[in-house]
DNA sequence: GCCAACGTTGGC
DNA sequence: GCCAACGTTGGC
């Protein structure tokens, strides 16, 4: 059981979105980044736990617990010409992207990034590090343990 | 809209 | 393989 902190744009799918889809569950579609599509290809198992995080709006921070609830399968957008995240060069016989399904457990208050930079116990974590872009970053065990009982 | 930081591309 | 140019991310 691993702990991931997964961001994304809440105008493109924020976590009122994700409660509302079919079973609280959404393809991670449009991962363009290689360290971010291997932990989802390579490193998460299904249940893994999820931290949801609003990134690139007026309040950036966790919004969310969800999980992982689904094994790697390739990213369909890669292949589709209208897509936004249309890549060229993947091969259907070879596709470049792959991702897993987010399953949302609990909508939660927002833990604002301002307040996630005050708690001493989260000075480490992945996503606050300065220069950080990863949008998919592993939590430690201790960090998803202090996020969840502030989040309760 | 600005800009720092980082990733990717492509010429050489 | 180097590295300059360019594109993207994401907080502010």
């Amino acid at each position: 059981m691993r702990y991931w902190l997964m961001k994304s744009e809440p105008s493109e799918c924020s976590v009122d979105d994700v409660a509302a889809a079919p079973k609280k569950t959404v393809p991670w579609v449009g991962v363009r980044n290689y360290q971010a599509r291997n932990f989802m290809r390579d490193e998460m198992r299904a249940g893994d736990g999820v931290l949801f995080y609003h990134s690139s709006c007026p309040e950036p921070g966790i919004a969310g617990i969800a999980e992982v609830a689904s094994t790697p399968y390739p990213d369909a957008t890669q292949f589709d010409p209208k897509s936004h995240y249309f890549d060229a060069r993947s091969r259907p016989e070879a596709p470049r992207w792959q991702h897993v399904d987010v399953r949302l457990v609990k909508k939660t208050r927002l833990l604002g990034l301002p307040e996630m930079r005050a708690l001493p116990a989260l000075a480490a974590m992945r996503v606050l590090q300065k220069g950080n872009r990863l949008s998919i970053t592993p939590v430690s065990a201790a960090e998803w343990q202090k996020i969840n009982r502030l989040l309760a």
